[in-house]
DNA sequence: TCATAGTGTGACGTTTCGTCACATTTTCAT
DNA sequence: ATGAAAATGTGACGAAACGTCACACTATGA
């Protein structure tokens, strides 16, 4: 009985050492550098050890996205507990998404990867549905504060727009700004503002299109994201 | 001299030769299926001769892109020529984008996958450069209707923003509702709309927050979306 | 007609993958 | 304490794919 809970938990806390390391490699290496071979040698255990955990190599990728979504959703989690109102709350999210963004590039390089075929033609399913399953939690965090807009009349949904689009609106404002900054030098010869004024400044104009209230000629938000951004930084560094 | 014309000639038909051969192996058979050897079976040359065209199987890909983004430009192009205000055009660039990534979802994968280090660490350089060339053209077609409708009076910058700054927003927004989207079925969970009308009421609300006029409170959209998207489709069917 | 430059080839060495039969350790009933 | 059985860990191995390069073949033009 009290044995079988220990084996569980040497197999996370191994499961939990092999990422760590895989993690390593990819931030010091770079990714096309991540071998399972490497994995094995540099925990000291035998490959076939780290295959008793994981699939294959894309399973390990998918493993490390498992990750930086728990870690996004705490963020979010975080977010929500912020003082003020609906819409700032939902900056305090976007702040928290991009300052992921810029502490582990990598990490998010990932994330992206792991939405493309390339990756998931071959990753296990069931870490396939798990992925699937904290994407939801971290939707229902943006959910949440939507419905609270709705609820304390900051918003009102136009006529045939459902809660969930303006979820989906929203992530794929963040998430589309934030790969396309991510290699913004790929993207010669552009003249942007930057990179900390664009994600809010379009977010203000998205959300002022969605009729938000206060609308960003009502209220002051760049305070706000100052705000959050430090707030959430002091977080990030407990790390 | 005119040997040599003739070689470069047969050199580039090669080259494209060997693109749709591997384009052809990843629709059908996935792109975990793709590799070198599979790529010169079956286009009846030698492994060495493929090489001799690309430096490396993420090159290949590279190349894959490339295609597709001159036939993003060239649908852009189109979009440009449409008949409407300001907002109009924006729209029916928006559409074409989407009914490219519905018609060619894998390529589309391709494109997500590019902006990855995955793939960049390994491509070539000069190939790497094309892309940013191109992707720059495609920007200019966005930045070219932003340009008109400030001309126009439809359109007026706030303080502080820049017109490549819309630029990056409305590619953002419509590229992270495509990717998305196309990965809809990930997203358990989610009470959406349907995908067309998704796309549009979130650009609208973006562009309602910029103050590009004529407001979508103003003016019927969803018939110019309508439209448009029946013109492009027609194009595309052509191929 | 033949020397030469240019082009194409595929066998080969290397790397990495993923497997599996066997070795080692742990457990637990006696 | 002991040993059989179950659980766990190992790393040698075969397969697959990559990318290279010395050589073979072909075209060119003097």
């Amino acid at each position: 009985m009290n044995t079988q809970s220990r084996r569980q938990r040497e197999f996370e806390q191994r499961e939990k050492l092999f990422l760590d390391t895989a993690r390593n490699i990819i931030r010091q290496e770079g990714i096309s550098a991540l071998t399972m071979d490497k994995i094995a040698e540099q925990t000291e255990y035998a490959k076939g050890t780290v295959y008793k955990h994981f699939s294959c190599k894309e399973d390990i990728l998918c493993g490390l996205c498992l990750d930086s979504l728990g870690l996004m959703y705490e963020m979010f989690q975080q977010s929500l507990t912020w003082e003020g109102n609906s819409r700032e709350k939902i900056i305090c999210i976007g702040v928290g998404y991009q300052l992921y963004t810029q502490h582990f590039p990598e990490e998010f390089d990932l994330l992206i990867a792991a939405r493309t075929n390339n990756i998931r033609e071959k990753a296990s399913p069931e870490r396939l549905e798990r992925m699937d399953q904290v994407d939801t939690l971290v939707m229902n965090a943006i959910r949440a504060v939507i419905q609270l807009a709705i609820q304390s009349g900051d918003l009102t949904l136009k006529q045939g727009t459902r809660i969930d689009d303006l979820c989906l609106g929203l992530w794929a404002m963040s998430f589309g700004m934030l790969v396309l900054d991510s290699a913004r030098d790929l993207i010669t010869g552009l003249e942007l503002s930057e990179t900390n004024a664009l994600l809010l400044n379009q977010m203000s104009c998205l959300l002022d299109g969605y009729q938000w209230h206060p609308l960003s000629t009502e209220y002051d938000y760049h305070t706000t994201y100052k705000n959050t951004f430090q707030h959430l930084e002091k977080l990030l560094a407990k790390d």
